[in-house]
DNA sequence: ACGACATCTGTCATGCACTGACAGATTCGC
DNA sequence: GCGAATCTGTCAGTGCATGACAGATGTCGT
């Protein structure tokens, strides 16, 4: 479990600190309204020890998300490698939310992630920066999957950008529109409805 | 042209004449290296007013991609109502796309903030977030188009999120590996693929 | 166990983005 | 012209973020 160093526990152990900190003040105060010298201090660290852990006050709001993506990517890896593309991301992608639903302590910071990129444009905009920068390795699994060039053939990176998509609005749904579902049904939605096709003629007049 | 008062066309004048300094400084020194007060000071003007006119310093930048939204919605409702809607979504992209390619003055700009949008993060960030913002007018528009309920239907935020990440795709398929293709024609073919589906098979072994 | 070395941390100083408050200037309606 | 509405500059202040340096702490060989 810990074959690391003591240095390198010490690092981890300060860095998951601050991770709590942060969300509890958060949630109580807002993302706005709670500066970093006050994360900082209630770990009892100087805050200039928090930037060399995170890039920015929004990174440390982004971090679960970016440790999702890792998860979609060996969910995505243990898919029968026969299965087509999107209904193999659709699994994948459900199965990771299915797991956050259930797993206890994750749960509540899991929604209070959710709430913060809503709630706070700063967050969702690094959010949002932090999905681009993922869609490129996803495209890139994802042409490994097709057996096709991930730059050559823009295949692969619309499969990425559209599936990370479909993600997002059944987030936001989530969040604005039916906040008794389950994320993971939406998503499953939504992902059927791209495997589906989505060239939806006008209704008749 | 100008109905306006002369304190509106004054205000226009100014922030135009902000937009440009801008442009020019981000050009040349980049976007991170040019301070707000430098912005201000070439336009004569206090870098307390230039958050009047713009709420940071990011959104002179994305301005201009912000129009193009508005754009796009107006090339929309000029596209057949019998089309059906990523048909009428591509068509409505490529020629909002071809006017700026071929639009003279606004052409430079146009290549300048695609090129800002990939270098500066900020700028990626603020312009993700605008893209999402606007999600919400394109999806009530496409739910308009196929005659039902925005909030209650998930497909017209499919439909908007998706687009939205084909144009992406295309966008950044030109500034880093095909310099050389139109944006215009990417979009197309990035807008084809979608209508064909895109649930694709793996490869053969 | 001890010292040489690498790494981590706090302190200090600095720059820049952004905001509220107030006062003076400009424009507008009459 | 004159009062009212609006716009602008100045000032002061907060918070995020970064570089530089020195001291503290963990690491490793002997």
């Amino acid at each position: 479990m810990d074959g690391a160093s003591l240095r390198e526990r010490k690092k981890q152990r300060t860095r998951e600190a601050l991770i709590d900190a942060a969300f509890e003040l958060f949630s109580t105060k807002g993302f706005e309204a709670t500066t970093v010298d006050e994360i900082a201090e209630s770990v009892e660290v100087s805050s200039r020890t928090f930037f060399r852990y995170f890039g920015s006050k929004e990174d440390v709001a982004t971090s679960l998300q970016l440790q999702q993506f890792l998860d979609v990517y060996s969910a995505l890896d243990e898919r029968p490698a026969d299965e087509p593309v999107m209904t193999a991301l659709r699994r994948a992608c459900v199965q990771v939310l299915r797991a956050y639903e259930e797993g206890g302590t994750d749960a509540t910071q899991f929604a209070c992630v959710m709430e913060l990129v809503q709630k706070s444009p700063a967050v969702l905009s690094r959010s949002l920066e932090m999905c681009t920068e993922q869609l490129d390795e996803l495209a890139r699994r994802v042409a490994v999957r097709m057996g096709v060039d991930p730059v050559s053939d823009p295949r692969p990176k619309l499969v990425a950008a559209v599936s990370s998509a479909a993600l997002q609005v059944a987030v936001r749904a989530w969040r604005e529109d039916e906040p008794d579902e389950k994320v993971s049904d939406l998503a499953d939605r939504a992902f059927a409805l791209l495997e589906a096709g989505i060239n939806y003629p006008a209704a008749r007049a």
